[in-house]
Order: C-alpha cells, then structure tokens, then sequence
DNA sequence: GTTTGCACGATTGTATCCAATCTGCAATAT
DNA sequence: ATATTGCAGATTGGATACAATCGTGCAAAC
C-alpha cells in the first residue's frame, strides 16, 4: 500500500473550513490596519461577504477575541480592538524580551539560504517606494530571522504578540520616516547574525524593539490617537 | 447625573454566555488533567451535559483551539491536546524567560497584603495532605507572586502558557515527591521577594522553573508517557 | 423643556434541521 | 483466507428559523 505511487499527496482533511478563511482574512485585514480600531464588525455583513450564515463568522470571531484582535459585548457585538499607550509599551516590553532570545538562539542555527533571505528582505524593504508594503516587508525580514531557531511555541507566541501591535507599527512606517532608521538596524542585526555573534544580534534586536516602542508611543501620543 | 450615587455597579452585558461558560468549564477540566490527552470531545455529548445545542460548544472549542489545548481536524472532530516532550521542554524554557522577568518587576511593587497572601498560599501547599489540591495551591502561590507587577498582558501570556503544561505538572507534583523539593523553593522566592531582592527572586523563579520542567520531562520519558 | 415609557427595527444568541464526511462492518470478489 | 467494496450509523459543518436583547426615536406626562 502506497506503493511506488508518485503523486503530489497532501493532508486533505486539513481543508480549510469556513471559519478558518473567514478567521484569516478578518485577522489579516485587521493586523494591516484595514479595519479602524473600535470599528464594529458586523455578523450579518460579514456573512454576506463570503456568502455563508453568521455561524462560522461567529466561530472566527471567537478564536479572533482568544488572541485578542477584537473584544465582544453580548449583544452588541464585537469590534476591533484598541490598545491604550500602556498596553502598546507592555507589549513592546514583552517583545523585547522573546524576540532576542529568540534570535541568540537563532544564530547558531541560521543556513546560508536563511541569511541570504533576510538580506533580500532587508534589501527589499530599503528600496520599496510603496509605504504599504513595508509592513510586510519588515515582517518578512524579522520571521525569517527567528525562523531558524527551531522553537515552534516561541515563534507562534512572537507572531500572536506581533499580530497585536502590527497595525501600529505599520502606521508609524508609514506615517514618520521612523522606516530610515528601521534600515540601518536591520543591517546591523542581520550583521551581527552572519558574524555569528548572539549576544550581539540578541542586543540589537533588543534596541531595535525599544526604539520602536519609543517612537510609536511617543508619536501616538503627540498626536493624541 | 451620576452625582453623588454611591453603589456597587459593575459592567453589566458582560453576562457570561453560553459558549463562555462551556469553555471554562472545558478548560478548567483540561488543564486539570480531568479528560485524558488525546480523548475527543464530543459535540453532542457536551451539548447534552449543559443542556444547549451544539452552537454554543462549537463556539467554545473554537477558543480553546486558538488557545492550543485542543487540536481539531475537519469532520472527525477536537481531541485534547498532547504535547511531546520537545514541546514540554520548549513552554518550560519559554516560562524560564517570561516569570522571572515578571516577578522582578512585581517585587518592587508587593504590598504587605500579597507577601501575606503568598505565604499563605505557601503553607498551604506544603500543609496540603490532599495530592489533587496541590496544583491549585502551586498555581495560587505563583499567582500571587506575579500579581503586583501591574503588567496585565505579561500576566495574561503567564496564564495562558501555564494553561498549557498545567496538567502535567499535576501530574508530577501528584506522582513523584517532586512537591518537597517545590516547598523548600517556594520559600526562598518568597523570602526574597520579602527582602526586596528583584534579581534573587528572578533568579530562584528562573531555577525554580528549570528544575520542574528537567523533573517532569524526565519522569514522563521514565515512564514512556 | 425635560423626563419617562414604549414600540419598532437592528443585532446578537441559540435551537433545529439538513448536507457533507468519516468510521466500522458486512458483503463480495479474488 | 485476504483484500476490496459498498453501505449504514455516527459525527461534524453549515443554513435557516426563532428568541432575547439592545438602541433609537417619538409621543405622552410632568
């Protein structure tokens, strides 16, 4: 049984319902920024959108609220959360303890096809004109810096936390030249890991997350968002 | 209007739901090792203990997906999570990072109140003659000790992670005599935490933490579990 | 003019029903 | 006898229908 067969075979049964399209594009749309933050997000709308009744909508918005994209009131429904200036900082906070551990552990890991791959990110994101794809583009070049270190509850733990703050951090790419300096501590990070030095990338990375914190929080608060 | 009004109101339309009391109750039974690893949980069957249709059930398996207790696959249904001992090891690491981070920024903030109720918490467990209430009070002491860091998202990743191996360590502390070992610890964070010691209590959290974690995987490897 | 009560539409929460899929066992063929 | 095939029951995914609640506007009462 499943003899010399060649075929291109895949977990089917790993279908995706639903709730987990529907899950994924609200989430997506709402870590780009393209939901304004209090903004209801209707069943019945929703359900019209992808041609379905409100029961998977109901479902992703459920493991929506889990990660804590939105938060619901019965009754009235849910909307796209809103983090405070408090609840911004801690999270950078948080990030900027997971994220260097992450990379230290990384370093050690890291393939040549990796190292290339952050430096085309890197690059990518330096010469893009388009402001809306540097949030992708940052994130592009982050994942694929943690990616090598083979901790799989440590990379969904940093990408749940990032998914929270995205949609800030792409704001103020977009909004400040803040993406000018993003550049050249990306290279020295990306520096630090092709020298295979962790401590050094570690530190960096560190840096980077608080300078970023500072920014965003200083920015949001001038302009009173 | 709302003058002088002087009662004891509170968030009213934060009435638990159906769905939301059906996921505590799951997750409180999962995390306490109640259902077995691996054992699926019925639709129908759960359904019919809260007297509700499938909906609200649907509904709360979706968030104790997102949270990672359970896996589900499309058509046959949720199982409850089980984790190798390479994941074990990994949220053990991962919590070696996070409490103690936590606990150091909780010390300088502990009122004379939570040094209390911590110790109380810590003579509990170690008077604790019954072996199923040992977790509870294991939790109750970490618990307290995080509290006053006044970091509600740090809190929240704790507990969400703790969620997550919380029933093997019940299952250690209730088979080995691993909880002796758990007193004498619990003691000398808390007294460090007494003497106003952020970087002590980090660091006997951060030991404390890789010892449990180096005695439950090697008790579940003992035992081929 | 301000407040109160109520009716109505909009929206969410849940039950019921049907369709799609899985699983195990019996029937069949080799 | 063994392997394959074809149901029948069990289980999940989703649509529809109904009930509960919220919000708003308007009219009546003070």
């Amino acid at each position: 049984m499943a003899s010399g067969l060649k075929l291109k075979a895949f977990d089917l049964g790993r279908q995706a319902s639903s709730a987990d399209v529907i899950y994924g594009a609200l989430r997506d749309a709402i870590i780009r920024g393209e939901i304004e933050e209090g903004e209801p997000l209707r069943q019945d709308t929703i359900a019209q959108m992808f041609n379905v009744s409100r029961i998977p909508v109901r479902e992703a918005m459920q493991r929506l609220e889990a990660q804590g994209l939105v938060v619901s009131e019965r009754y009235k429904g849910v909307v796209v959360a809103s983090l405070s200036h408090e609840q911004i900082t801690e999270i950078f906070q948080f990030r900027a303890l997971v994220e260097p551990k992450a990379i230290a552990m990384a370093v050690p890991l890291m393939s040549e096809q990796s190292l290339q791959k952050a430096q085309h990110y890197c690059d990518a994101f330096a010469a893009e004109t388009d402001p809306t794809r540097w949030g992708d583009l940052n994130r592009d070049f982050h994942t694929a810096l943690y990616a090598d270190c083979d901790k799989p509850f440590f990379l969904s733990m940093i990408a749940k936390t990032n998914d929270l703050v995205e949609r800030y951090v792409r704001l103020v790419l977009y909004l400040t030249q803040g993406m000018r300096h993003a550049v050249a501590e990306h290279q020295a990070i990306l520096d630090a890991c092709k020298a295979r030095d962790p401590k050094m990338a570690a530190e960096l990375t560190r840096e980077h997350i608080e300078k970023a914190s500072t920014t965003l929080v200083t920015y949001l608060r001038e302009h009173h968002k």
